[in-house]
This record gives C-alpha cells, sequence and structure tokens, in this order.
DNA sequence: ACGTGATTTATGGCG
DNA sequence: GCCGCCATAAATCAC
C-alpha cells in the first residue's frame, strides 16, 4: 500500500526538467527534416538520445508529444517548421 | 461537427483555423479529421514514395499535410449532436480500482480469465479494462526494471 | 496561466 | 482464435 502510494506521489512528473536548449534543437532538427514520417528507429532513437543525453524513453515520449501536439495545432508550428527547414536548407548546400 | 473543407479554405490565414473554423467547439483540436482539404494538397502525390528510412532530410519545406497527421481512433459514437464532440473519452480510474489491481498485480503479474472476470466485476470495469490494464501494467513494470533489474525497491 | 516532459487509458498489428 | 507484447495515440497530470 505505501508503494503505491508512493508512485502515485512520487513519480516521476514531480521532478520533471525541461531538456536542454542543444538537445531540443537535435530533436527538433530530426522531426522537421523527416516530417512526412517523424518515426525515428530504434537506432535512430539510440543515437538521438546519445546527442541528447536523455534515455530512449525519453526520446520517444518527446517525439509522441510533438507529433500529437504538430498535429493538432499545425499552425502553431509553422514558424518553427520553417526555422528548421531554412536550417537544413543551410546545411545541404554546405555538404552538396 | 463534421469537418469538411471540401470548398474554400483560406490559404492565407489557415494558421488561425480552429478560432475563425470551429466556434462552437473551441476545445476540439484537430484540423484534419481524415480529410485533407485540397487547397492543402500541394504534393500529396509522393506520399507513396517519401520512404524516410533512405532518404535524410527529404522534406524541409514543410507546409505538407501528411497521413500521420490524421486523427486516429476517436470516440465516434453520436458524431451527429454538435455538443457531443468525438473527441476521445479517457476514463479516469478511481483510487479504489487503481489500488485494487495494483494490488492483483502485485500479487501476480498475469490473470487467468476466471479472475479477470471476478475483479471486471468487483471493480465495474470490463473484461477488457482489466486486461488492458494488466498489460500496461507489465509495461510499465519492464520499464521501471529494465534498467536496476536487481536493485529492488521496496 | 502555460509549456512541456511523463504517465495513464486505449487501439491495432503481429506473433 | 484469443492473448500477450509492442509502439503508439490521445488525454491528462504535475511541475
Amino acid at each position: 500500500a505505501v508503494m503505491i502510494l508512493r508512485s502515485r506521489f512520487l513519480d516521476a512528473r514531480r521532478k520533471r526538467r525541461n531538456f536542454s536548449k542543444q538537445a531540443t534543437e537535435v530533436l527538433n532538427e530530426y522531426f522537421y527534416s523527416h516530417l512526412s514520417n517523424p518515426y525515428p528507429s530504434e537506432e535512430a532513437k539510440e543515437e538521438l538520445a546519445r546527442k541528447c543525453g536523455i534515455t530512449v524513453s525519453q526520446v520517444s515520449n518527446w517525439f509522441g508529444n510533438k507529433r500529437i501536439r504538430y498535429k493538432k495545432n499545425i499552425g502553431k508550428f509553422q514558424e518553427e517548421a520553417n526555422l528548421y527547414a531554412a536550417k537544413n536548407a543551410q546545411a545541404v548546400c554546405q555538404t552538396g | 461537427m463534421n469537418w469538411n473543407y471540401s470548398n474554400q479554405f483560406p490559404s492565407t490565414s489557415w494558421t488561425h483555423y480552429p478560432a475563425q473554423y470551429d466556434p462552437l467547439d473551441p476545445v476540439r483540436p484537430f484540423f484534419f479529421n481524415g480529410a485533407i482539404p485540397q487547397s492543402l494538397m500541394h504534393h500529396q502525390d509522393d506520399l507513396g514514395s517519401c520512404d524516410s528510412r533512405e532518404n535524410k532530410s527529404d522534406d524541409a519545406k514543410s507546409l505538407k499535410i501528411y497521413p500521420w497527421m490524421r486523427r486516429m481512433h476517436s470516440a465516434q459514437q453520436n458524431q451527429q449532436r454538435p455538443g457531443n464532440d468525438n473527441k476521445r473519452i479517457r476514463t479516469a480510474y478511481t483510487r479504489h480500482q487503481t489500488l485494487e489491481l495494483e494490488k492483483e498485480f502485485h500479487f501476480n503479474r498475469y490473470l487467468t480469465r476466471k479472475r479477470r472476470i471476478e475483479i471486471a466485476t468487483t471493480l465495474q470495469l470490463s473484461e477488457r479494462q482489466v486486461k488492458i490494464w494488466f498489460q500496461n501494467r507489465r509495461m510499465k513494470w519492464k520499464k521501471e526494471h529494465k534498467s536496476n533489474g536487481k536493485n529492488a525497491q521496496e
């Protein structure tokens, strides 16, 4: 009984912290450069997790939240989308 | 509320879509409940070939509506009345229900058919709900114990 | 108040 | 055929 109460009141939501700006940057870059299908494979999740310094679970949470919130209000994310689109185009120009 | 945009769609300010087009239901979140407005189908032709397994950064243009953006499994009971939006209902189990389920899970992580019926009856849940609760609980347990299988918590 | 990361109900595919 | 695992959707919680 004690542990149930503990799980109810001491779950991870209590000590939530935002991800670092760089981590969010990396995740957004992936999201917007795969906007047609923003479902990273397990390996891609692992790599993103490494790059961001978070767990694979957290990467999954992030993409789940991002997808649902993006499609719930596409307009709200247009500015962000254009930003990362431009960023990505720049990267493409450099490599190509 | 049916979201048919078969006719016109303001291409100039479509970012403010919800406030203008859904005054009866401001909470109703999704833009595209299955149908993609014609005015927004810029490049729907290459949807099938966009695989994203091979090609990185295939689509940096944005402003396209892809299939994953459609709404899935909404509550489809009554979609006639305007007051009854088809927002999916997610019942929050009561403390008592959760407590009992948790107790049972502690006893054993898998349920026999008989036990499932008993629990469903006493907790006023469907068999399906009980089954799914246990499935989700198993997943949670797995997640909690995946990295530290040895370190006990209690 | 709102943004955001995490958790809780619920679905569907596949084995 | 049902049942469990799994990834995920959608709603909601909690900071």
